[in-house]
RNA sequence: CGGGGAGUAGCGUAGUCCGGUAAACGCGCACGUCUGGGGGGCGUGAGAGCGGGGGUUCAAAUCCCCCCUCCCCGACCA
């Protein structure tokens, strides 16, 4: 390709819709283009990295042994009636949803569990008919409460979903390692260090997943990771460790007593007003798990994560209780409750951390009243105690014993899924077992976002200068750039090497506008050819300047040996 | 949806508080010219009526009302 005939711009200042290197940079170097909010068109060279991004998780679906096709985006409603799932998305308005001339209901799919078991339910009949496993490279349509930054979360974007069906759990085990594997290879491939955590499995359901992430300051969730072992987890479902030691027998219970505490409701207020450390303070908050008001206790410099204290309790829903519920369960206003003197019959969940704690400070369940010296036992009782808390850096790892929890930005990449039986009951997706009973399938289902996953890439492989492409997934491997085009010689000779390099199966890209060096130069760094040939001056010498974009040195290369010497310089920098 | 910010030429912005009579600047674009190894110089020129609608006023980018769009922080997710 030439870049005369080659649809592109680039563009020299920021736009400011742009917060992030990645968006900025895609921005900029001409590969997308924003139509609407989270809507954006991917510009030739855009779309070549995408495709690219497409074929290397092809070649490892396939080398996993799933078998790829292709799903409808416009879905009939009734097939997420069936499944159950409607009422849910439609909760969440997340839907994209319209009707036909008849009346009749479509959504355009945010992901396809529904689907692809209408399809599986239709040729599994014996067992003999398992295991295998399905994917799509798809267009997903989500009304995202937020899209943001540029391709990272977009209402429409390009997934890539796979979906296993296995005998029973150890068969979807396997399933699930081959992909978790495959996983692994793409990233690496797109150049990506991408780490699988655990994670919580949100509304897609089902028993255990793992995330894979990708560490980045811009990234949207915070992963937890110890600095000895190889724990990793989503903060949603960060464990933490340590010992869960009880109150030292040895310290004396001293009297409850209130203190006076007008208009200080918040721990910052407290601690201030009291003079004293957070971590000797007990925060109550009030809960409501699948309706019924519960009290969370934990300590005071401590942040609760409500889906281990909804994991915790069992429920299905957990929201913050209104002020009228916790004034009933305090018999204070907001800002003022304990556990001691809580209403009866409702449960007290404790964080394992309050354990040790004795008389501790904490609210009065009066108006503009705390209260100190309270402690656990003597004052109150606990129903459960378990690990509701949020991770925070330096706590100990659950999992070695002298680890220490870091905590980092991550973007995730992909996610893959043990469902388990959760959509092939309802759905009906069944087989005749060997006793000629019939089971429902074991599903494991499998994402990546393939925009994201681009966005990943150029948000890792990054300088001042523009975006600093892998080679696996360039638009164009090899630019070429002619000085002068004014220069006869120097054009001659762009063009004999082109051919040449374009003739050897490589993809290559000529700069051939009458531009000044130094915009050709700038085009070429910001869009982020992995390798750069300039036919200068050198040319006098018969020589040809070779230069990879993630390298600061330039090589003179003879002009019989130039074609040899790409080929090399590909291999070292793949 | 709650909180914060912003819509002025293809892009980046100034002007808005304190209304004032051809809407400014840089980049980009076109033409000419000098140049030719890191977004070059000089000159000439085209391009917006200020997100949309309504109102106030002798006069509105600027003040008031309504609406739309975009960005950032939170809940959601690949």
């Amino acid at each position: 390709m030439r870049y005369s005939n080659l649809f592109f711009y680039t563009l020299r200042e920021t736009p400011g819709e742009a917060e992030i290197a990645s968006h900025r940079m895609m921005l900029r170097a001409g590969l997308i283009r924003r139509l609407s909010s989270g809507i954006y068109t991917f510009l030739p060279l855009g779309y070549r990295s995408l495709r690219k991004v497409e074929q290397i998780i092809r070649e490892e679906m396939d080398r996993a042994g799933a078998q790829e096709m292709l799903m409808p985006a416009l879905q009939p409603q009734e097939i997420w009636e069936e499944s159950g799932r409607l009422d849910i998305y439609l909760a969440e308005n997340i839907l994209f949803r319209t009707k036909d001339r008849q009346g009749r209901w479509y959504a355009l799919g945010p992901t396809h569990e529904e689907v692809v078991c209408e399809v599986a339910r239709a040729r599994i009949n014996s067992y003999r008919d398992l295991p295998f496993t399905l994917y799509q490279i798809q267009t997903k349509y989500r009304d995202e409460i937020r899209p943001r930054f540029g391709l990272m979360r977009g209402k429409e974007f390009s997934m890539k979903d796979a979906y296993s069906f296995d005998l029973d759990a150890d068969g979807m085990d396997v399933s699930y390692e081959a992909m978790y594997k495959a996983y692994k290879r793409i990233f690496k491939r797109c150049g990506l260090q991408a780490r699988p955590v655990e994670a919580d499995s949100g509304s897609i359901g089902g028993d255990a997943s793992h995330e894979f992430m990708v560490l980045a300051d811009s990234g949207e969730d915070t992963v937890v990771s110890c600095d000895k072992c190889s724990y990793a987890a989503n903060m949603e479902r960060a464990q933490v460790g340590g010992g869960m030691q009880d109150v030292d027998p040895n310290v004396e219970q001293l009297e409850m007593e209130d203190i006076d505490t007008p208009g200080v409701r918040t721990i910052e207020e407290l601690t201030a007003f009291l003079n004293i450390s957070p971590r000797e303070v007990v925060k109550t908050l009030i809960y409501m798990a699948d309706e019924k008001p519960v009290v969370a206790i934990l300590r005071g410099d401590h942040q609760l994560n409500d889906l281990k204290l909804k994991r915790a309790l069992g429920a299905d829903s957990l929201e913050l209780a209104d002020d009228k519920t916790i004034e009933k369960v305090t018999g204070a206003p907001v800002g003022f409750a304990g556990p001691q003197g809580i209403e009866a019959g409702v449960p007290i969940i404790m964080d394992r951390s309050v354990s040790p704690l004795s008389n501790f400070t904490t609210g009065g369940n009066k108006k503009d009243v705390h209260t100190k010296n309270v402690n656990r036992g003597r004052d109150f009782q606990v129903t459960k105690v378990a690990d509701i808390r949020e991770a925070a850096e330096n706590d100990h790892c659950p999992r070695c014993n002298d680890g220490k929890l870091q905590l980092r930005r991550g973007v995730e990449v992909g996610h893959v899924f043990k469902l388990g039986t959760k959509y092939s009951k309802p759905m009906n997706v069944s087989f005749t077992d060997t006793d000629g009973v019939e089971a429902p399938v074991f599903m494991g289902c499998y994402g990546i976002g393939v925009g994201r996953t681009l966005a990943a890439v150029i948000e890792q492989n990054n300088d001042e200068n523009g975006i600093v492409w892998p080679l696996s997934i360039a638009p164009y491997q090899v630019v070429i750039i002619p000085v002068s085009m004014k220069d006869k010689e120097q054009v001659k000779e762009a063009e004999l090497v082109y051919e040449e390099i374009g003739n050897s199966g490589i993809e290559v890209l000529l700069d051939d506008r009458d531009e000044r060096p130094g915009v050709k130069f700038k085009d070429a760094d910001l869009i982020g050819f992995p390798i750069k040939i300039v036919v200068g001056r050198s040319l006098k010498e018969g020589k040809l300047e070779l230069q990879a974009r993630c390298r600061k040195e330039k090589e003179l290369v003879p002009q019989a040996l130039i074609l040899t010497r790409v080929q090399e310089l590909m291999e070292e920098i793949s």
